[in-house]
DNA sequence: AGTTAACCGAGACGGTACGTCAAGTCTTAAA
DNA sequence: TTTAAGACTTGACGTACCGTCTCGGTTAACT
């Protein structure tokens, strides 16, 4: 008696509707409202169904975001590490709004009751990104545009740190010169001293 | 006709013990365990009586996390602003371990999908806060440690913002030493240039 | 300490408007959608007020029913016995129509729960009214209306019986001509014997 | 996408715990006192399940007494018209009595409030009744016993009549010899003139 | 190709907590 | 001292979801 169903049997049609429900209710009346039960009537699917293949809805709509999102917010590379970083998080940003409907807050919100789900949140979701983020500042590293010496380690914490502060306490995400400002800060702490004042002001040309 | 009872004739009693049902149920089961039946239950009170002066279980624990905190995590003022603020982090730290059965992480998850409470938090618990760290940043400005035409506006960000960032991703609160590390990256960005890597030391004077 | 408040300093004003409010919310809402709140509201009254002069909802509707149906529904004296019962009875049906607003209905169904109620009920508004009914009864024996031998204690029962029946079976109360068949049945039972088919039919004159 | 639950999914052991507990509760506690909750908690069976099957605290006891009394108060045929009547009416007073305990007295006080559960007790418990009445009245009717043209529409208000009279006003059940006077002086409508005084016994033949 | 075990929809079930309502008691301030 | 106002405890209300379960039916893997 398997007490993991058999996942060759699985029912991708009945997956996917899941999926999509999840992520449209959330965005229609916001992750607060959001149930079991109206997932499965709006998937067409029974309750049984989401019970057996997640443990909670949490992880549910992880899956859902983790499928949407793995392809969105992506590091791109131009040269300009202020800039490239800008872009990143203004697609965060973009995720995190509004917070009412979006599905990734919710996450984040439940995650703060449900260990499990916060770690599989990290693993699956931020973890990957943290990767990604690191390997840019070490590019840019070696690009000569941080310090050589420069302790990476804190930089994800410095440069993302400013969004989920203003996020859980209702400050407003940054608009477009706010985050021109907030990363400027940010990587004054890992540039080459000496420096000027304005070293990682975005190119003038 | 008042839509809001009359506060002259509240019962302080019931005040002080929902408050205090709050705080210790929140402790002993976890914010996401607690239910307005049992803080009503844990405090001898009504539900009604609850109903009647808080509209949600976030308002309780809000006015409870309120008077509690109205003393704690002061920002102190040795001339060390470095080991000053991670005095004070350290505090905030405190609050917010374990997440479990912090009431501060409770409220912060709730308010996440509660606009309302959102504010509320933001105005009653942290924009005091968040002014008091201004008010020593400045002054830390006034004292020379931090260069003259620093903009102190994102300071909150950088320096807090990594606690959060660590909360809501579930990647662990920093330990001294990595608080250690943060407040010197972040305090970076406002220290006057050029600068060496123990600018951060308190002043030798 | 008294027990029971002094009635010589009851508040006569209070007194009519609690009674008036009673039963004007019953033919307003129903005697079920009634409540002591309500009639305090509606009296510009305190609930304390109410529950010092009366123990319960229904002994306040019974008081205020009291006063108004001291007079209504007497027997009239025509001299012809069947149509002057018609006529009283009709009085009692229209206190008993339609039921769902019916402060009499309402005493009634609260009074077969609370056995208090039910005897306050039978003596204060009934009893008078079966003695009325009985001493018409025996003015009409006098006449020579009804057997000089005829038990009329089961006379107030056969009469009014059938009004009851039909109420709480939810049978609908006689129209006029079923009213008139019913009290031609019922009376008899009381008649002088020989007698024709017809011997209760109204006066032809 | 019907509004009311599918039967063939009901779990009878459910109903039939709920009507019992509903009996035995209305039996200990008196009906007043009977709540959803209570049963609920008797039958071990959630609120829901409650108010899936049935609309209100009343149409579960009536359900209950449906069950009860299908067997219980059957008109019985001696060939005495007035002792099977007087049989028959002595099991209804037992129904009927304590009335503080009595489910039907329950049903019939919150009838008054209720008219769909006027309705369906009226329906469902007593028209059966009536027409068993009507049954019996008509048999004697053919046996010789009443009057050929008696107009037998207006016999179940006369003869049970009383019994709703007395029950209603708190007047007190008749006892075996009041019961025999009532059912003497109410047959006596129907009977063929001209009579005796025991019109009412058994045909001799 | 037929058997059979699993998944599937549907939704009833026992629970827990919700937020509301009214009952009846008690306190305060004004008259 | 009574009153209006209204806060208080109590307890039931009817509802919403939870997570579990059973029921037929379909489906897909293995005889």
């Amino acid at each position: 008696m398997p007490t993991t169903p058999n996942p060759l049997r699985r029912n991708e049609a009945s997956r996917r509707a899941i999926l999509d429900a999840a992520l449209r209710l959330c965005a229609e009346n916001g992750y607060g409202r959001l149930t079991i039960e109206a997932i499965a009537a709006g998937a067409g699917v029974s309750k049984k169904t989401i019970y057996r293949w997640w443990p909670s809805k949490g992880a549910v709509v992880l899956d859902a975001v983790d499928d949407l999102a793995s392809t969105v917010a992506d590091h791109p590379y131009t040269g300009d590490l202020a800039a490239d970083l800008r872009t990143q998080m203004a697609a965060v940003i973009a995720l995190l709004t509004p917070a009412s409907t979006s599905a990734v807050v919710g996450l984040i919100a439940e995650a703060l009751h449900d260990d499990a789900l916060g770690d599989d949140l990290r693993e699956r979701l931020v973890r990957p990104r943290i990767d990604a983020f690191n390997r840019r500042m070490h590019q840019a590293q070696r690009d000569g545009q941080l310090a050589a010496d420069a302790d990476l380690d804190v930089a994800v914490d410095l440069v993302y740190g400013p969004l989920y502060h203003r996020l859980v306490f209702h400050l407003g995400m940054p608009n477009a010169e706010q985050l021109h400002t907030l990363v400027a800060h940010a990587l004054r702490a890992f540039v080459p001293a000496p420096q000027d004042n304005d070293a990682n002001a975005p190119p003038t040309s």
